[in-house]
DNA sequence: TGACAAAGTTAGCTATGACTAACTCTGTGG
DNA sequence: CCACAGAGTTAGTCATAGCTAACTTTGTCA
């Protein structure tokens, strides 16, 4: 291998590296809205302490995370009510969901059992480039 | 749905998020110490300045993470020298190393092109249980 | 209607993992 | 053989994301 393409393999590796960096700076606020989104959809509000009980963290911790979205206008809330998601919360929602849902479908086409499938896919679902989702959507039959 | 299988449902959920905060904390190791065997076995050793070069961090964060690799007894390293993986940090690295290439092989085999493969393997990797590790090994015919 | 439990907030702490800037050490080439 | 460039370290800063403990607000029901 040439000087030049090492440096160039080298480049390559360390973008990788700064994708994945890039996608655990988002991921926090992908599951917050697609859970947020979940509540309103099943229960009509989403509260603090349900979304600390669904992800497992102190009602200190969300009210923190909360802040933040609200900060990057993916929600808004008042003081003591429940939250509510913006027009851009809700399609992170949505697409967050959606491809949380592709990324499982394909574990389980690949024989992994679906309570597996679930759990894994909500690690790797902030990983998977729309290259590789479109490669999922041909290989289970659905869009193109 | 009942009462109780509802409070299941949603301790199973928080235990998926659980999964994948745990997963955070030792990914950075893990591709640290592949890293590290890596350089080793191409160029004979592993220094700062290469592991950020390949990282696209700088020097300043390899130290500190190195010393956190120390403290775990994954690495060892003096002062102004180069860094070396201890048996523990090794079979990590292999462990890691295989990970990888097995998630790029399933990419692969799925119609992802190698270079997005790769990318993506980079992040997915870390949040692939031992089932589906199973699952994409008898997918591609190896192993069982 | 108001006590009080549940919910929400705030303050203060921790660790990780990033950065820059300034410093020290190493080792090589002139 | 030593100057000095490159490598490594250290100090100090920041944001995220977690925690506990203490506080405030809300809203229900006796
Ligand atoms: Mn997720
Ligand atoms: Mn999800
Ligand atoms: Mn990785
Ligand atoms: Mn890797």
């Amino acid at each position: 291998m040439s000087q030049s393409s090492l440096k160039q393999e080298i480049r390559r590796r360390a973008k990788n590296f700064q994708r994945v960096r890039a996608a655990h700076q988002t991921e926090v606020a992908e599951d917050y809205v697609e859970l947020i989104d979940d509540l309103i959809a099943e229960t009509g509000e989403a509260r603090v302490v349900d979304l600390a009980d669904r992800l497992g963290v102190t009602k200190a911790t969300v009210n923190n995370t909360v802040q933040r979205l609200v900060r990057e206008e993916l929600a808004t809330s008042q003081p003591y009510r429940s939250i509510f998601l913006t027009p851009k919360g809700q399609s992170l929602a949505r697409k967050s969901r959606k491809r949380h849902e592709l990324v499982r479908d394909v574990l389980v086409a690949l024989g992994v059992d679906e309570e597996t499938a679930d759990a894994d896919a909500e690690g790797i679902e902030h990983h998977v480039s729309k290259e590789t989702l479109a490669a999922f959507r041909k290989f289970l039959g659905r869009g193109e």
